[in-house]
DNA sequence: GCTTTGCATTGACTTAAGTCAAGAAATAAG
DNA sequence: CTTATTTCTTGACTTAAGTCAATGCAAAGC
């Protein structure tokens, strides 16, 4: 098999797709290489395609009038992105940015729509990655705006912990600065709050790796939005 | 035409399906009747089905631990809700309310994706939707991470001005107390920056009706997320 | 009409988290 | 190895916005 189908078989958008169909969305997809730092795409851009990520990691943010970030998502191999203008028109709604070298495969709208309509199961999958988003958001917007950053960062190492398979230990993939716009914070706050989590013996943090020390804690933390006094 | 067949090919979720198709749509909704206050369902709950909005509005909302509710969206006639879990599976990621007597169109899972397989362009019609709600969210993630309150409510007041097609006046549909849970603030809050940009010149409120008087100066403050000293 | 119930406002106070500024580490470059 | 550049941490201070509590107001019901 080809290092591209690999790739487009390996993404849970082409999941249960025959190789015919695989091949006619190799097909219309391309290449395009990133270095790390470069934009992929810019808020208010016109979308002319979608992307998966190939290899690489790319981070969806947005820029405040001051310069703050908040990251939407961090996406890794085989997640799609860029897909809202494919299908609602207008123009990017948030700014794309690769943070490692990266590897992508660009869909175009045209092609890949024609492909929707003969393909029920593509649309389904496509339906189910939207979905899945905006459950992502619903969680994004409880925590921004019902949760205090302890609370955050508590949940995003339960995640993270899970993610990786691991019990009680983490290795951040992405570098702290990140992680505080990911939170919707700053990375002094960040730091402070790492700090005071290491001396209540909740993580250990060293560098980027944490071992998660009191899991259960963590656990309610993450639950129970705001400080218990 | 039927009444449910007009609520139906007025919704934009079936903009250009044949009449044929309206009536296969017809044929699977469910009328169902919620009073002011009742829950529509709960987050949690199994989805088995996604709801439009024939008459009236529902709430889609999140609660933290302490009681506090962040607002997600406001439906109103012709809009779809409750759709995650009829393609990412699993349960309904938010609770859903009606804050006014409401009659909904309820579309069961099974039937409804069965209709899709056969409608491509009902297919596209729903990721535009699901884009469109994508969108709504970036907006949604920006405000409550980048901008301070009154910048919200200026960018609301703002939106709502043009959704009603005036040019500095507006009248709420939902209260206060809906709106500050909409604005990821409390009631005290909110009232306060009514009252200071009342103070200010920049609205003039009287119950809720609310003129723009100093609409430029909103623009401003609206896109400029924090106070400029 | 009056009373009740929920909604909205105002005041006094607390606090989480941001800003500004300076150092310390760590990574990358020469 | 040494310098340079980015990333991270820590401290002192400010501030937006939340909490608690009391009161005003308006619509709904008797």
């Amino acid at each position: 098999m080809g290092k591209i189908l690999d790739i487009i078989s390996g993404t849970p958008l082409f999941n249960g797709l025959s190789e015919d169909q695989l091949r006619e969305i190799e097909q219309i997809s391309e290449n395009q290489y990133f270095s790390k730092g470069e934009t992929v795409f810019s808020e208010g851009d016109t979308g002319n395609g979608f992307y998966v990520v190939a290899d690489g990691m790319v981070k969806i943010f947005k820029v405040s009038m001051e310069g703050k970030e908040q990251i939407l998502h961090i996406f890794g191999p085989g997640e799609p992105f860029g897909e809202v203008p494919v299908f609602a028109g207008q123009s990017f709604p948030a700014n794309a940015q690769a943070i490692a070298r990266s590897h992508l495969l660009c869909f175009p709208r045209t092609a890949f729509v024609d492909l929707l309509s003969s393909n029920p199961s593509l649309s389904l999958n496509m339906l189910a990655v939207l979905s899945m988003r905006l459950r992502q958001f619903t969680v994004q917007v409880d925590n921004l705006s019902l949760k205090e950053v302890p609370a955050r960062l508590a949940a995003y190492l339960i995640y993270l912990a899970d993610e990786q398979g691991k019990e009680d230990f983490v290795t951040l993939n992405i570098s702290k600065g990140q992680l505080a716009g990911l939170l919707g914070t700053i990375p002094e706050t960040l730091s402070r709050i790492f700090a005071k989590m290491g001396s209540e013996n909740l993580i250990e943090v060293k560098k980027k790796n944490i071992r998660l020390v009191n899991r259960s804690v963590l656990e309610e933390l993450a639950e129970h939005g705001k400080h218990i006094r």
